[in-house]
DNA sequence: TGCTCCATGTCAATATTCTGACATACTCCT
DNA sequence: AGGAGTATGTCAGAATATTGACATGGAGCA
């Protein structure tokens, strides 16, 4: 339709080509956690209470790079499916500190297994040195922008 | 709050770190773009136009990773201030070639600059080498998640 | 103690995006 | 010529996320 420009283009940008990866891993993520009747942000919110429990909603929603507000429905609808529990009132501050139940720890293990091997297929094209040293790059930038 | 883990944590999965990356660029790319009255989305859509001119909507949609439907909205709101002008009717098929006005133009490159300088902000910490080994190897994750 | 400041959970309203659907226009093939 | 298949633009509804706001609980400090 278009001619391929062979200068100028967007894919000269390391911007553009991240975006391009994440949205190839988002919707590779959506296609194999559907079935499971999960959403992105939903596993992104049980992956993180199996490898940190006790997280509040809050710290959750940080970590999943969305707002306490979407977080707070995505806790709604997965405790009204019984995947996690959280305390009635809090014991310290406000803060409300959210377990996966064992039927969460269940569907979050076959999500785990799904999502890891999306991740292996995305990044095939790489060496197993090459995707160590692309997880470090971005790290490194991670970091640096956190600190800014 | 919580004890930093030192193993099993999500900073080893390349996909995490690669959303954690991309979310800093989004929030920057807003906050440099919204003194210009732009949302990412509608500068990523003049970005297209200004490499691309005559892109149609649904081939605009595909390349900012969005649906024809999100585009479309962006579109308008784009061309109700006069950034860019779309024919009436299609010429051949039903695509409608859309172009930048002078102001779109102007507008642009005002935007351009300033997310040309949050990028390179971001990826201040990897060296030139190292960013365009980072642009390459993503490049090619996301060739092959095409050819998928 | 009293005051300020900050973090958290949650409500309401708005904005954005996606899903599903439909008509139109072209291409390819028979 | 005609029919299947595909791509595009667009409408309507639902799902999702965000912004703005408020009350509560705690930490830090004079």
């Amino acid at each position: 339709m278009e001619q391929e420009e062979t200068v100028g283009d967007l894919d000269q940008s390391v911007g553009y080509v991240l975006k391009q990866v994440q949205a190839s891993l988002h919707t590779a993520m959506d296609e194999v956690l559907r079935p499971l009747g999960l959403t992105v942000a939903q596993y992104a919110c049980l992956e993180l209470l199996g490898r940190h429990p006790g997280l509040s909603n809050s710290e959750l929603a940080r970590r999943a790079f969305v707002t306490r507000q979407s977080m707070n429905l995505v806790l709604r609808r997965l405790q009204e499916r019984g995947l996690l529990a959280r305390p009635d009132h809090a014991i310290h501050g406000r803060a409300l500190p959210t377990e996966l139940t064992r039927a969460g720890q269940s569907t979050l293990r076959e999500a785990s297994v799904a999502v890891r091997a999306v991740e292996q297929q995305l990044f095939s094209p790489l060496s197993q040195a090459q995707q160590r040293r692309l997880r470090e790059d971005l790290a490194a930038c991670a970091d640096a922008a956190i600190a800014n």
